[in-house]
DNA sequence: TAATATTTGTACGTATGTATT
DNA sequence: AAATACATACGTACAAATATT
């Protein structure tokens, strides 16, 4: 017989609700009682407390720091409650034009494929990595030529006179790998926003696959819709489909 | 003295690389030789044949998992290979617009506050929920007048006489809740991409609230970004800011 | 500067409920 | 009805990082 049939909580054996959801819910509860930066009690502390085991808070407690809520750090640090924090509204324009705050920007040749990372930042903090990479033999002496502070696509347009298309952008949820968890500064495995887009010269040539990913906790991307023309739209089905 | 120290694996008492996250890569491996559909090493197995814990083998399988390479199944259905997945694009305008496939389109009213809430599916599958809230007072009858079929933004138009104007949508990450886990047939907490906007009349008076949260593993967003146009964008500084 | 206490991170083993074949 | 496999939860142990003494 487990433990936690006799714990007295109003919980069925095996709970509809499970027993660390119940668990969180009880931390968000504590959480908005404390201003930001407040230290949060210990994990042991609040299995004592609630009656759970350490594993079942720390499920709860990585919800919490997956949606921005708690702030971790090792040894002594102990955990805190993050602070109100300003989220920081990137633009699609801003960030494919490479037009964001920047740091560490690099250039790497492997083979024929040039690749151009660089760490967006805001004040102090990593918010996201932007990743181009170029057909090395369409660009000769890049490397060299490259001042890294110029806003990559405009130098692309001036120094080898490319005509950039139109683009299509897409965007989905990823989880960041081991390197991209570094470089923003959270764990392996969080979740992250991923922009990515073909460039095309404006003969439809492809010249450029670039990626960004942002930490969703930090970063939206804005986006711009212009007014919308409903004429000859919608054709009175529910089955139509989007482009 | 605990049991990892004496594997054999040439793995560190702490390994720089967490045990999971080896797991993860040989599973990985294992996914690669596998064609889809096919069942996956049960846990207990798998934890027996890499002599890791059950737990580990758990926290690897879990990313997989959210990553959308493995599809879990309780009892006997057990763990499968995911087949090579169509990743439905879905244009910003679509979602917008309302113009993707829908099903159980549901009206609340709740005070002065009229939700309209559909689950956007492609095939038999829910992909996304789409949401939005309106002012009751301001669109008068609507849970009767509205078909539940035409686009919403288009019936608004019509039957409410609403110019919309420009939109600027947002877009970030968020972990799904239970409700939203429930109607996409995903675990709570998976990663889900978030779209949310504001829509204004074209006197600037903000007339709907909406909200769409994509199932990342089966959708993207596609977003729309015409020709650049550099002229006195750039002014020199790597300091230069986003709007 | 060095030792110590605290707290998180990782990992192990076990038990039992629930869903499915 | 029984076997299988995932889901949840408990308890324990120890390393690493950090703050405090």
């Amino acid at each position: 017989m487990s433990r936690w049939l006799s714990t007295g909580n109003n919980v069925r054996v095996v709970p509809a609700i499970p027993r660390y959801y119940q668990a969180k819910a009880r931390l968000l509860d504590l959480l908005g009682e404390l201003p930001g930066n407040t230290p949060f009690p210990p994990e042991r502390e609040l299995s004592d407390v609630f009656g759970m085991s350490r594993t079942t808070i720390r499920k709860a407690m990585n919800e919490l720091v997956l949606e921005g809520r708690l702030i971790r750090g090792t040894g002594r640090q102990g955990t805190t409650v993050a602070p109100p924090q300003h989220v920081h509204r990137l633009s699609l324009d801003a960030v494919v034009q490479d037009l964001a705050t920047r740091e560490q920007v690099a250039v790497r040749i492997t083979g024929d494929v040039l690749g151009v990372e660089s760490v967006l930042v805001r004040g102090d903090e990593p918010i996201g990595v932007r990743s181009t990479y170029l057909r090395a033999s369409r660009f000769p002496g890049f490397a060299a030529r490259y001042d890294r502070t110029t806003p990559l696509r405009k130098f692309l347009s001036d120094a080898y006179e490319i005509r950039f298309g139109e683009l299509h952008p897409w965007c989905t949820t990823a989880l960041a790998t081991p390197r991209v968890a570094g470089l923003l500064d959270v764990r392996p495995a969080t979740p992250v926003l991923s922009i990515a887009w073909l460039g095309h010269d404006f003969r439809g040539v492809p010249v450029e696959r670039s990626w960004v990913v942002l930490r969703g906790d930090r970063a939206h991307l804005t986006m711009h819709l212009p007014r919308a023309d409903h004429a000859g739209r919608f054709e009175g089905s529910a089955q139509f489909h989007a482009s």
